[in-house]
RNA sequence: GUGGCCAUAGUUCAGUUGGUUAGAACGCCAGGUUGUGGCCCUGGAGGUCGUGGGUUCAAAUCCCACUGGUCACCCCA
């Protein structure tokens, strides 16, 4: 019988894992510097939660959830999305009874039962934030600010920022009146997908990439033109947060994104060094969200990042190359008494934060000799009968060859 | 969920119109005289040719199914 992972998943082998922890780090800081402070919530949730805040009607909640029956019936699901259940944890723990506004962020896997293709898993690991309880749009602004400082710090510059205004709860239910009876001349000629859209989420058509779709739609009208007079002052407020913060963007009237939660601002960062599946991050404000959980009437913003697709462009950029770093000190052992003593060695200096390595496989000094040089280890000693009688080695510098003298009882690493 | 392409050593790939013991490179292991790596040289190990059927005197090669991978649609991170 032969094991493989599932469909979709992928083992992330020790040869690349130094890119994930750089990747994680500068997360870690830039979220930090941004003071995000991090939330841990389990891989999985009671299946209404997602329904109810993502929608129901959306292919994420209808078609690509994990979802299964535990042993007392009750339906799971894996999490598609970090923002459910960052909420959820909001409003169970009542962070925002301790502080008016609270910012906080996650890094972790995510699961989507779709096909798979490049750059998109299964199992996949994303990076987010949300900021609850103000609905300033120097929030919204700070959610698109904070990808874009990772990326730069991480050496991308290659993205595109789109952004747009979906509206609230006053403006938007109009705007879809008038877009649907638009929709409804062209119906017949839309894809099928669009056509079953028309009905119940017609912005969505607009945000379809089926080209005739996008022909037929191109006059027709946008949301952000179409806005009520405070989500028209809060997106003039993002605009021109951006312009003094000189980030470029692009106004996106169709942009409209696969969940159904959001309010206002809605964001988009895309890169060309991507294949099909491009978007890098994605986010915005969902000011109904808290209260649809059961929360009390919380405005709310937040973005989410693949770090598959991060860990995509650093690669075509060349920029992927992070390695661990290798054995400060190999020891080369000739005997079993050696082998011992230079195992107890590396354990004293192990223990003093230095990285030694010994030979287990009792083989001979040249191939120690060259599993030394394989792991790019710093230095070698090499420990035999006569070192340890005279308790004096030699240390070999193995980027320069040389051979310095030191006695074995106070081995110290030259700097 | 739908479609295209692919499936041969650890890896990347050859394998001529079906025809003897399926090859290369890299990697791995061991040697190149007494206890010293990187380059070089020599040797070695390693493959039920994805799985199962079928055609044939004969299948890695042709046909079918399945499985897996990959890319695209859809959607999204």
């Amino acid at each position: 019988m032969k094991f493989r992972t599932i469909k979709g998943t992928k083992d992330i082998l020790p040869d690349e894992i130094a890119g994930w922890q750089h990747v994680e780090s500068v997360v870690r800081r830039v979220m930090h510097d941004f003071n995000y402070r991090e939330i841990r919530t389990p891989a999985f949730e009671q299946t209404g939660l997602f329904a109810r805040s993502i929608g129901e009607l959306t292919d994420i909640v209808s078609k690509e959830m994990y979802t299964f029956l535990d042993r007392s019936e009750e339906s799971l699901t894996l999490r598609p999305e970090g923002t459910a259940a960052a909420l959820r944890a909001y409003i169970q723990n009542n962070l925002g009874e301790q502080s008016p506004l609270t910012k906080v962020y996650y890094i972790g896997p995510m699961f989507r039962q779709e096909r798979p293709q490049a750059g998109r898993l299964r199992q996949f690991h994303q990076f987010g934030a949300e900021a609850l309880g103000a609905s300033s749009p120097l929030l919204d602004v700070e959610m698109m600010a904070l990808p874009l400082e990772i990326y730069k710090q991480l050496g991308i510059d290659h993205y595109s920022l789109k952004i747009n205004s979906v509206g609230c709860e006053k403006c938007r239910p109009a705007y879809k009146k008038l877009l649907q009876t638009e929709l409804r001349k062209v119906f017949s000629q839309l894809s099928p997908d669009s056509q079953v859209r028309v009905g119940q989420n017609p912005l969505r058509v607009l945000d379809s990439k089926n080209e005739k779709d996008r022909e037929l739609t191109n006059n027709m009208p946008l949301m952000y033109k179409h806005l009520c007079e405070e989500c028209t002052l809060h997106f003039a407020s993002v605009r021109s947060i951006f312009d003094a913060l000189t980030i470029s963007y692009e106004v996106d009237g169709r942009l409209v994104r696969g969940l159904d939660y959001y309010t206002k601002t809605a964001f988009e960062i895309t890169s060309t060094a991507l294949g099909s599946q491009d978007a890098l991050a994605g986010g915005g404000r969902y000011d109904l969200l808290v209260e649809e959980l059961g929360g009390k009437s919380t405005p709310g913003v937040g973005f989410a990042a693949g770090i598959e697709r991060l860990l995509m462009v650093l690669s075509q950029l060349g920029k992927s190359d992070q390695k661990q770093a290798p054995p400060v000190i190999y020891f080369v052992g000739l005997d079993e008494p050696a082998h011992i003593w230079t195992f107890l060695k590396a354990t004293e200096l192990r223990q003093k934060g230095i990285c030694a390595e010994v030979d287990y496989l009792g083989r001979s000094v040249k191939s120690q000799m060259r599993e030394a040089n394989r792991q790019q280890a710093h230095y070698v000693i090499v420990v035999g009968e006569q070192e340890l009688k005279t308790k004096a080695a030699k240390l070999k510098n193995m980027l320069s060859g040389e051979e310095i003298s030191i006695s074995l009882d106070d081995i110290k690493i030259p700097t």
